[in-house]
DNA sequence: CTATTATATTAGTATCTGCTCATATTAGCA
DNA sequence: TGCTAATATGAGCAGATACTAATATAATAG
């Protein structure tokens, strides 16, 4: 054979079960190819709720949501988030719809509350955000 | 006063200084407004991370990278993802900016692995995924 | 040197997104 | 019955995105 990455996976403990699959039987060339677990639906579904967050208003707005306790209103998410009515409302019911915020209705009102997929997201978020990089900074 | 929603925030326990802010000064209307503690900065950063991965074609390759251990080379992913070279380029390397990739080049290669940002995120997708949901089921 | 392989970069482009604005709908109150 | 407030929905569009194709760069082998 001709070249070969070096196989990388050298002390591969932890995690079996998730298969960094198919690669052994290289042969030609270098790149065997590896895989992952996850069906096509599961896949459909993180990026769909990933996709919910990937926006600036849609993030604020589950942020905001998040930080009241015991739930929102749609308007009172409103004044914070420069843009219109009608954006704040395709930006809840899509942040609903992935699966990260509840809705009750409650009189005219609406109440959005986080769920526990929401909460352990964004804890993770705040648990491992990289720190500034100020630039230059160190020796002059 | 007119109306005013319920002022969710009965129990209002936990998580002190997460501030659900201003509202205290209710008055007119409805809404006074929620805020939330992040700086602009650390929204930007979030945001940016989770657009990232809110795209299939970068979601499957940090999952392949993720799979394998001690790091994969470019080459080794692109056979699953169905697009081409310059594509596979451009989605590790936002994912490296991103901060859920490391990079390493050895030779002609280039090795990437996860960074615990990026094991984090997917610990928790994977952790609370919601179940199928078979539409129809249950009592017939 | 040339040939080969991995990767990066860039221009061009079809498609997707995130808004606004206008217009429903729904609910409470006079 | 209005009237008003909260929310939903849909068309339309500017701008962003995610590719492909072509080309450039980098590293190794012969």
């Amino acid at each position: 054979m001709s070249e070969q990455p070096s196989d990388g996976r050298s002390g591969g403990t932890a995690t079996e079960s998730i298969g960094s699959a198919g690669a052994s039987t290289r042969d030609e060339g270098c790149c065997e190819g590896v895989t992952h677990a996850l069906s096509d639906r599961d896949v459909d579904v993180d990026v769909e709720t990933l996709a919910a967050v990937s926006n600036r208003t849609r993030y604020e707005a589950l942020r905001l949501v998040a930080a009241a306790e015991g739930g929102v209103c749609g308007c009172e998410v409103e004044p914070a988030l420069d843009v219109s009515q009608g954006a704040i409302s395709q930006a809840l019911s899509r942040l609903h719809d992935a699966g990260l915020l509840t809705r009750r209705k409650e009189g005219r009102w609406r109440y959005y509350d986080v769920t526990p997929r929401a909460e352990r997201l964004l804890a993770v978020l705040d648990g491992t955000r990289p720190t500034p990089d100020t630039g230059s900074e160190g020796r002059s």
